[in-house]
RNA sequence: CGGGACGUAGCGCAGCCUGGUAGCGCACUUGCUUGGGGUGCAAGGGGUCGCGAGUUCAAAUCUCGCCGUCCCGACCA
């Protein structure tokens, strides 16, 4: 039986000064938590209770497609090098040295360990698909540990990695791995959204996230009211209202006007008495390529194109330039390929590359939403004159169209034509298709069908244990504390006895947590000797969704069940009370 | 890494400007009291004032350096 009386679990009336979101505040109040350092946290007895039962029902769900490794955490250089992560990733990998010098690091994600296994064992078509997955401790140095155990630098992770022998494959063990991960949120309890997510710049084809809606999420996630399209930030598009073009003036051809000292979008629409629908915005960027006949690094200048009202989307350019890098023009530079200073930029008069490969031309990305308009206004290339009549395809040639601009909320879903919702969101889990990157670059390779010597095509898929706590909490509280769903709560069930002094009391509150204990409940007896208020102040603190008040009423032969998200009472007979959390089980809210 | 703030008892804070006995609330211990929403009274325990140098007769307080934590930004396979 577990009294609290026996038991640690140090709650507190005050959060730390230095926790900014809900879920820090309350897991620190409610003894779930403690800091050690930055993005480093204890986690005490309630806190442990609840990431165990998280993890139990990710492997349980887990089992049924895979199968569960135990991984090292200490890596070996030489194999992240194969992979070329360890220069790649950077700063964010801890990393360190043994007595006799060689490089180590703390596992940040698993695909090299994984791919190491698969390549030295797997050697026929026969032998795949294979699922396997590891529940384990990742550690990140992260620039900026922050909200708790919302960023941090060392977490639990669920990890999977599939292994196909085609796309089919892939594709079928990809589906079993979103299936799962519905099943495992929908088990914790979690309002969840799927949603399509940038694939970043490691190439992949295909992937997703599970996210749960809250203020203090870091991710921008953009959703339809009305139909179930939901996408993250940088991958979400949106039908965009018809813009009817400006009728052109004399010939057509292009007309340079005079607009003195009107340098932003704005200020030059207003000045022209046209909307910034009609304007272009121009982007002047560098973006770095690589020399075909020499090897080297060099940089190549790149102008954007979107509609005057748009925003550029960071993430969708860095997949336009094919995962390359990118930063803005300098001053100097902008003078050096378009003899403009900043503000009169316009796509006229420059000789623009034919194509993406390497030129020494300048690239002229044009966004989609461009796509067929005409008459739009933009810069002149020289100081305080703009340029009427600009139409893409017509009087300038964009090197390519891409989508490059950032949805606004409002817009139209793309499916359904319903206005777009954008919130911040919680990433809880994310599944992708790898492809081909660590097969190849590691050397796993398998005989097909035909005797033929192919790499496996991989699949990788996260979950972050902490986070779905985290999520729980920030889903479900208020000022006095917050309530998980049963199946990750550290407890069921408390119950309060309200008066340790009265032996009626007492041994009722005894004899109700036996009884729910022999039915399978997890209980908490708060035995403690403290005032009533006392223990429901902190019944109400630490997330356990149901408490029982065991009081005066003992001698009716009834207590007071309080379901902690409503607050909602019901009086309930001492005798019928385990067939009361029966009937709730298992759909329990 | 850029900008900002903070570091004094377990938690929340005051004291610092203007140098001189380290303080308050909660928590903790003991006794009494109370017993359905953090009960009341009384008596206690607990501090290298983040660390290190410097200035000074004297430093929590002034100066310099370091460390740590948080927030904004950059970053985020």
């Amino acid at each position: 039986m577990h009294r609290w009386s026996q038991l640690f679990i140090p709650t507190l009336r005050e959060a730390p000064a230095d926790a900014e979101v809900a879920s820090h505040k309350l897991l620190v109040r409610a003894g779930y938590i403690r800091q050690l350092g930055a993005g480093i946290y204890s986690f005490l007895f309630l806190g442990n209770r609840t990431t165990q039962k998280i993890m139990g029902i990710v492997r349980e769900e887990m089992d049924k497609i895979g199968q569960e490794f135990y991984l090292p955490a200490l890596n070996p250089r030489g194999l992240w090098e194969e992979s070329g992560r360890w220069s790649l990733i950077g700063e964010n990998m801890f990393r360190l040295k043994d007595r006799k010098g060689a490089d180590l690091c703390l596992g940040f994600t698993h695909e090299e360990v994984m791919t190491d296994i698969a390549r030295k064992e797997l050697r026929s078509y026969k032998q795949l698909p294979q699922i396997w997955y590891q529940i384990q401790t990742k550690f990140r140095d992260e620039p900026r540990p922050k909200s708790g155990l919302l960023r941090v630098r060392q977490f639990i992770m669920k990890d999977a990695y599939s292994f196909d022998i085609d796309a089919a494959g892939l594709d079928v063990s990809y589906a079993k791995h979103h299936d799962t991960y519905c099943r495992i949120f929908d088990r914790c309890g979690l309002k969840y959204m799927v949603i399509d997510a940038h694939s970043g710049a490691m190439g992949g084809s295909q992937s997703q996230e599970f996210t749960v809606r809250t203020p203090a999420g870091e991710d921008l996630v953009v959703s339809c009211e009305k139909c179930n399209y939901a996408a993250n930030m940088e991958k979400a598009t949106s039908r965009l209202a018809p813009v009817e073009d400006l009728k052109p003036e004399g010939d057509g051809a292009p007309l340079e006007v005079h607009t003195p000292g009107q340098k932003t979008i704005e200020d030059v629409a207003r000045f022209l008495g046209v909307s910034p629908k009609h304007m272009l915005k121009t982007l002047a960027m560098m973006v770095a390529g690589e020399d075909v006949k020499t090897g080297k690094t060099e940089q190549r200048a790149l102008v954007l194109l979107l509609r005057g009202d748009h925003q550029m989307n960071e993430a969708k350019l860095s997949t336009a330039v094919g995962g390359r890098e990118t930063r803005p023009m300098r001053e100097d530079e902008m003078q050096e390929f378009f003899h403009s200073p900043a503000g009169y930029l316009g796509p006229l008069g420059i000789g623009w590359a034919e194509d993406m490969g390497v030129s020494i031309k300048p690239a002229l990305l044009v966004d989609e939403a461009l796509e067929g308009h005409t008459n739009l206004i933009g810069g002149a290339n020289k100081e305080n004159y703009h340029v009427k009549h600009l139409t893409p395809g017509g009087n300038f040639h964009p090197t390519a169209y891409a989508d490059l601009r950032s949805v606004t909320a409002g817009e139209d879903c793309p499916n359904c034509g319903a206005p777009l919702r954008i919130d911040t969101a919680v990433e809880i889990g994310h599944i992708f298709k790898l492809g081909y990157k660590y097969s190849e670059s590691m050397g796993a390779r398998v005989l097909d069908r035909n005797g033929k010597e192919v790499a496996p095509i991989m699949g990788s898929y996260g979950i972050g244990i902490e986070r779905i706590l985290t999520a729980a909490v920030e889903q479900s509280n208020d000022e006095n504390g917050f309530w998980l769903p049963p199946s990750i709560a550290p407890f069921e069930v408390v119950v309060v006895s309200t008066n340790s002094k009265d032996e009626a009391v007492r041994s009722a509150s005894e004899d109700i947590t036996r009884q729910l204990e022999a039915a399978g409940f997890d209980v908490l007896l708060d035995d403690r000797d403290e005032r009533p208020g006392v223990k429901f102040k902190d019944a109400d603190l630490v997330g356990i969704p149901f408490r029982i008040n065991v009081g005066k009423k003992v001698t009716e032969d009834t207590v007071e069940v309080v379901r902690r998200s409503t607050l909602e009472r019901e009086d309930v007979k001492i005798s019928a009370i385990t067939a009361y959390f029966q009937k709730l089980r298992p759909g329990l809210p």
